[in-house]
DNA sequence: CCTTGACACGAACATCTGTTCGCTCGTATA
DNA sequence: TATACGAGCGAACAGATGTTCGTGTCAAGG
């Protein structure tokens, strides 16, 4: 039933996918038949036609350069772009994230969206500065990436400033009573025990990345 | 002299960004102009001039389509794609890495290059299981990226199968004369001290990825 | 020898789509 | 007040691009 594709229909799919990276939209029926030497663009148009019922690109009728790969927009959506937008240490608070326009901020790093949940939206990483994180298995040169956020659910780790303390720390939150227990991820290490009024809420923790020199 | 963008010129950008996501090609200045209710084409197409001139898209003249976003093409060609072929355990030895084509592993993550170094030739990623690594700085269900090699250089975090111990291991590698001294990458834990023929190494660790539930 | 179907050809056609141009409006600036 | 300029408007134009259709070729099968 499904025929192996003809030669030309293997170059007219490579041809489109090798366009498509090199200028971002896809090419036309005569750029095909042009840069392919062949003769009509009704070939061409014939081609793609085969191509379509192999499910293989889609066509959007009547649109110019409405060809479509099926499965490569699909693998690249799911990219997320993050903001690096400062450092974490303990003896800091957490910069403040100005609601610039993106163009602003020349550093990003870019993941799958299953890592940090589907949303993108008010995600931003900071690099950690200092060991004072060990106890969340974090480490001097890890990349945290945190969603902004006032309030916690008891078990997230949350980023929180101590105000008596003067610091920042990753913890799992735990309102308890009139108390806030701040559990560290390694269960070797004891809680901390404070009070609602000293802890203000950073963001949630929603990524650790480590990249090893 | 740079001047903020214009509320139109920050909505023309998003539009073009989710045109391209969900349509895998740019708008045309009349799509643009319809679904932001804009008056003429040419208020696009002065604003497009705007948003060239900025250096955020590039426009390709007499080209139906002929949007391009800056730093968007390439800053997509630079994420790698890397297949996650099993699981890390204690007791377990790696998982072969069978050779097929990409294809057929269906469980991917994708990074971008500057957490795995240029060459994605030899990488894979690993689900940790349990807490043998905690002395790395790496707790269950966190996901590991190794590079396939087979020798180490000294101080090199690499994942070890130690022969008699049965047991799968990350750490730093020391030759040191007849010995192979292996060092938890928490500095509060001790060295484990070995002979060379007790060790295969598997990979060298890349990166280290947490996803916070 | 005839029929059929896959594949190809070339030209005409009808839109789709980017470009241009004269005009208006409001806000600074001289 | 006069001028300049950013921003927007609407219409007309021309080139870019997908579609259609009649025709031709060739190999396989009857």
């Amino acid at each position: 039933m499904t025929r192996a594709l003809s030669q030309r229909q293997r170059a007219i799919l490579e041809y489109i996918e090798r366009f498509l990276d090199e200028n971002g939209y896809p090419p036309t029926i005569r750029e095909i038949q042009h840069d392919l030497r062949i003769s009509s663009t009704s070939v061409v148009d014939y081609n793609l036609n085969v191509l379509e019922q192999r499910n293989l690109i889609r066509r959007n009728r009547n649109i110019s350069r409405g060809i479509e790969l099926v499965g490569r927009r699909s693998a690249e959506r799911r990219v997320v772009r993050i903001p690096v937008v400062g450092q974490i240490a303990a003896g800091q608070p957490l910069p403040v994230l100005e609601e610039a326009d993106p163009s602003n901020i020349d550093d990003h790093i870019e993941l799958s969206d299953d890592l940090v949940g589907k949303q993108p939206d008010g995600l931003f990483a900071l690099r950690v500065k200092g060991f004072s994180m060990v106890d969340a298995l974090i480490s001097d040169g890890d990349i945290v990436v945190l969603r902004r956020q006032q309030t916690a659910e008891n078990g997230e780790t949350v980023a929180v400033w101590l105000r008596r303390e003067q610091e920042t720390t990753l913890k799992r939150f735990y309102h308890e009573g009139d108390r806030v227990r701040l559990q560290p991820a390694n269960a070797m290490m004891d809680p901390i025990y404070t009070t609602p009024d000293n802890v203000e809420i950073q963001g949630k923790l929603v990524t650790v990345l480590r990249a090893v020199s």
